[in-house]
DNA sequence: GCATTCATGGAGTGCGCACTCCAATAATTG
DNA sequence: CAATTATTGGAGTGCGCACTCCATGAATGC
């Protein structure tokens, strides 16, 4: 017979294109990010990025899936833990760690700016999703152990806990002088404040 | 001689175009809000768009201006108070409220995603800036009146008081649960435990 | 009333973009 | 080796967009 897929050296590929495109991405918005100048940045010409993406907006949506995943998985790792509100901590904390990659805010910018694409919304309610119900076990364990404030509902302190993540990443992103190095440990102290009980 | 600009008449029209646009950005994104979907919205030729704004990117910087000034304006109204802390709380309280009118989260978003456009980078630093000004001033005056914690510097409290009005203004637009109504209070109470001395 | 300028709609234009097509080559099979 | 299919670059295409042009009418000034 004839040649088939190698999975690998295809994966290699896309996450070749990806990391371009996030590049790109994060300088010059979605609109501003032409396939041309996503190419270009990735040395490849546009047959071989069609090739792999049949979409502009698919390719977005490949990033935000990569995201989520890794999301996912860094969690999975606190699995066995038994200190729910250091587990929380540690995990905005590691939120707070993925916007020092200067892309990050950037790019979630530019794809915030195209939510109005369903496959784009469908993504990002998929990883608010995640995130959410990432933290949603440890504040129950949390709030069972007398660790965590009782007055809130486990859902709400879920997303108010994404709201200091998400404030966070977009004053990084807005403010030069606002460092994930210089106002993380505000952010914890403030996220264990907000938890503690009153 | 001859007819003159009626700065009045040619207000309004401004006006008008720049309340359709409002709401076809937040439904669409930059890119979704083509010129022709706003002059529909509005009820005008393309001609006209043109004969008040002379690019796509002048009306969205007119209307983040607008913005800025109605910040400013909401601000001044608190000139004589003597009352600090209270005063920040209602300054985040009427920032929180703006975000009840839908079209606000979404607009905010759309134009975060274009920020690479110099223009809109310059406004909306304006309008970061603008924000954090009015802020300071009373963070000084509660920190001296020992209302306001003091291991933080004035602008270092201002930047983490916008931190959680773009938090809360960003999980209104993304959690269909997350309403202004609803966590309004919350958002009072965590900025107070925030501020207060240790 | 006449002159001048503003205001307006809409047809038209040029360009930049996402995406297609294909010819050439590389890799893998048996 | 030969057959088959994946992979690649890049020229090309069609379309949608921001923006232009102009002809018509409305308002103002003297």
């Amino acid at each position: 017979m004839a040649r088939r897929v190698d999975p690998e050296r295809h994966e290699a590929r896309r996450l070749q294109i990806i990391e371009a495109a996030l590049t790109v991405l994060a300088e010059r918005g979605y609109e501003g990010a032409t396939t041309a100048a996503i190419c270009r940045r990735a040395g490849i010409g546009s047959g071989t990025f069609f090739h792999y993406f049949a979409t502009k907006t698919e390719l977005v949506v490949a990033i935000l899936e990569l995201g989520t995943a890794d999301t996912v998985e860094k969690a999975a790792a606190l699995d066995g833990r038994t200190d729910p509100l250091a587990v929380l901590l540690e995990l905005l904390g590691s939120w707070a760690d993925d916007a020092a990659d200067p892309r990050i805010p950037g790019f979630v910018r530019a794809v915030a700016g195209v939510m109005h694409l369903p496959a784009v919304a469908d993504a990002l309610a998929a990883d608010d999703r995640a995130q959410r119900d990432l933290l949603l076990p440890w504040i129950e364990r949390g709030q069972a152990a007398g660790e965590i404030r009782t007055d809130l509902a486990p859902p709400r302190v879920a997303s108010w806990l994404v709201l200091l993540s998400g404030g966070f990443l977009e004053r990084v992103a807005t403010d030069p002088d606002f460092t994930v190095a210089g106002e993380r440990a505000l952010l914890l102290t403030t996220a264990e404040s907000f938890l503690r009980p009153a």
